[in-house]
DNA sequence: CAGATAAGTGCAGTCACTGCAAAGATGCGT
DNA sequence: ACGCATCTTTGCAGTGACTGCACTTATCTG
């Protein structure tokens, strides 16, 4: 009894099926309702409100699931950090730093693909507007320092110090910001995994310039 | 008399001395009402009206010098940016891009210099709150954006397809960057344009590793 | 000094976002 | 099948950012 109890106080999140199922559908539904509304007319001519009777529900509830209106467009989820964070933890303790964040970014973005479609209209809409991209570097900003501090725990290092984390993280993860983009200029047409894996192949090199890639 | 009114209709803003130094006086004053403000509270405990009775003006007001709270914090003006696309069209036609962004962001960061201890407060308290941080970010994606055209044009390309000219000036703005936020770990001890020389020469040789530099 | 122009301000309104408390849905033990 | 604990949804009231409009006041310009 005490052990149920403080299982779900510490928000496991391991609800039954069928509550998980609503939750995903409802955040996915918002999700669709904000980047299909946002596409179609522009941020600022979309209001809470809408995007949230788009989704069937009160404008008080897509509070409960996005604290911004933007982070319904750029469908930040804070499951997908905490995915990242345990993914590195999983890489073997002697690997270096960057294959084993290589590693653990190559698995998350090919689960991205499922979502394929979405994701690819969703940064269509993001770079098309200056305040969706500038939220969008917020939000990866906040990956890179837990990333920082999950590497630097790997070399047990203090992450405020740990500048060669810092460096592999930060420019790894622009590498993976590129690789979206420029995935997303070829319209998919490519998986997402292979395209951030060329991405940061060229990152190994030190920024060689490949054969005819990239932009 | 047609030519007064088309020279005031540009907003060439050579309106008389008073009228203008009382402008500048009341956005540099909002301007150190936000900074001292939000450096002791912090930016979400601070509110407009508190910024701007704080500058003695209406917060009606304030929203004629700033379009955002985050605007006055982060000493947005775009005249800096008029700046900045003149020193470039100023620049002999045969020097090249990176040269020539290179003058042209070191005379501008001179200039920033004769503010020194405001910058150095700003950029302090910029760092110390990720919505400031994005705010900086996506401010200077529109300086990005406007750099690439006017590097474009010199180059008589189109900033659309012209990559070069976009890796030119994303990657010198980059460095611009890193070079204001280690100068302020430094604590201003140097000139400003001197660190950002010292930047921008480790990005012109390809990122090698300086003598014990940067952090 | 008179008329043009620009800056400052008050007011009313929209909308993002939050805390609170009630109501409805779901899960689980018996 | 029932009842209780827990979670989700929702309405309501409130704060605060930001805008358009109309009006006053200050600064030019001739």
């Amino acid at each position: 009894m005490r052990i149920v109890k403080v299982m779900s106080a510490m928000g496991a999140s391991s609800s039954s099926p069928l509550r998980e199922r609503k939750k995903r559908a409802t955040r996915s539904a918002l999700k669709r309702s904000a980047v299909g509304l946002v596409a179609a007319r522009g941020l600022a001519a979309v209001t809470v409100e809408e995007i949230a009777s788009g989704a069937d529900v009160s404008s008080r509830t897509f509070f409960n699931y996005f604290p911004t209106k933007e982070d319904a467009v750029i469908g930040w989820d804070p499951t997908v950090l905490a995915e990242m964070i345990d993914g590195l933890r999983l890489r073997p303790g002697d690997e270096p730093g960057p294959a084993a964040l290589r590693a653990m970014l190559l698995a998350v973005f090919s689960a991205f693909d499922a979502d394929h479609r979405d994701l690819l209209e969703r940064l269509r809409v993001i770079r098309s507007d200056p305040h969706l991209v500038a939220h969008h570097v917020l939000r990866w900003g906040e990956t890179e320092r837990q990333l920082v501090g999950a590497l630097a725990e790997r070399r047990g290092t203090d992450p405020a110090t740990d500048h060669y984390a810092s460096l592999v993280v930060a420019t790894t993860l622009a590498a993976s910001r590129t690789a979206m983009m420029s995935w997303c200029d070829k319209e998919g047409r490519v998986p997402l995994a292979d395209e951030l894996a060329s991405h940061l192949d060229v990152l190994g090199t030190g920024l060689a310039e490949p054969q005819e890639r990239l932009l």
